[in-house]
DNA sequence: ACTCACTGCCACAAGCTTGCCAGAATTCGG
DNA sequence: CCGAATTCTGGCAAGCTTGTGGCAGTGAGT
């Protein structure tokens, strides 16, 4: 799969600039000139690695903000900062907010296709070639996929290939409905939607194995199936 | 129209298993031995989707080539590679190229058609796809297709699929009086008049019960009926 | 060869949705 | 104010969708 890379920037000439040099590398990449949208498109699919410009417009703590929420949402996701400012470095790293790494605008565009290959490459020696995330964390969940394992409620949850890969595609699209097909395509199966059906149940029983209370995983009449967003 | 698949691999045997398997699903598959046949092919009529073997007999770069050369001619071509091997190199490379999928030759043939499948969906879902607004906010009411959900004053109204298309085409057209023949069609179903009059009671019973105030939805007496523009 | 886990699917059960009817209520035109 | 047309409403039966247990085929491991 192709690697998808968001840019979050306000000054639309740098942001296509940085797309154009990461488009002609390959990469799949979507730019954002305001944070809302970024974070409303962040909700529906995280990207494999975020852009981020700090000195968004005069909203400065907007970047740092949604960094903090990109972390919750996945802890392994590769994030980058951007700074017009040198003044700025120091804040950041300051702020511990877990960015991968930090540039100053003033470097070459290829400076920046450089370093993130370079962190695409760390992300995958540590996950075993694989372009997922290392690790997700939404709620009570634990997701790892290099380690094939998932925890609920700090216990482990037995899962199956096929099953683990249904599951990962409901909690990539949080509160979104996937249909049956979606589910299919996603666990490259190609089978019955009933079979679907039958994974659903046993995953299900797995969960409530571990935790009777179990009620994450909604079925939508008619639609689907969709993994409920922690809040509620 | 027949979808045109067009396989490049330099092991007989293979290619016609991946020949058979997807002829199997009704696509139209062309195989060719060499990359040189297959590039004359591609320059008369470029086909719906590529399979390109990378480890193509001794030359290994022939493959990322063709990739590069059917990039140039139609940016959107899916195009998937296969490899005997797993190794790093190749799969940064590919990927770089813009491979939209990348298969290892242990999978099954069952998975490399699932894939297929999932990669036509895919392209088909980008191209044709009516690019809906995924979030819609009218006021109080607030609407997602992906989730499948409607929200009135931050209150989820819990509607079924039919229902969720006649408020969605309501909602689209804000103060415009839509028939019931308009929201039969947008609804996907073919049905009385009268039907539609019972959906459009049941919905506004939902929409009262979590607010009893509710009045947005107006009976237009001879026509039809309309989403009140926010403010009245 | 044998076991065991996984997967896909079937068949039946349970539940939800949908379409429509018939009578009541409302609106419209004169 | 009256009659005709239109819409509202409660309700119900058919049909579709999902839950559930189970079974057979496959393939890996012993």
């Amino acid at each position: 799969m192709q690697r998808h890379i968001a840019i979050v920037e306000d000054e639309a000439a740098i942001r296509h600039n940085y797309e154009d040099a990461l488009k002609r590398y390959g990469y799949h990449v979507t730019g954002y000139g305001r944070l809302q949208a970024a974070r409303e498109a962040f909700a529906r699919r995280l990207p494999d690695l975020v852009i981020i410009d700090v000195g968004l417009g005069d909203d400065v703590e907007g970047g740092f903000e949604l960094c903090r929420e990109l972390r919750v949402m996945s802890r392994g996701l590769p994030i980058i900062f951007l700074t017009a400012r040198d003044s700025d470095f120091d804040v950041i790293s300051g702020l511990r907010l877990g960015a991968d790494d930090y540039l100053t605008k003033d470097i070459s565009l290829q400076q920046i296709v450089a370093r993130v290959v370079a962190l695409f490459r760390r992300v995958e020696a540590l996950s075993g070639g694989r372009s997922d995330e290392k690790v997700m964390e939404r709620g009570d969940l634990k997701f790892s996929v290099d380690r094939m394992e998932v925890n609920w409620k700090e216990q482990s949850v037995p899962l199956t290939v096929t099953e683990f890969w249904i599951i990962h595609s409901l909690i990539r699209h949080p509160g979104h409905v996937r249909t049956r097909q979606q589910l299919m395509d996603d666990a490259n199966v190609l089978v019955d939607d009933q079979t679907i059906t039958s994974h659903v149940k046993r995953i299900r029983r797995k969960f409530q194995k571990v935790d009777p209370d179990f009620d994450q995983l909604d079925t939508v009449y008619g639609a689907g199936y969709r993994w409920k967003p922690a809040s509620g």
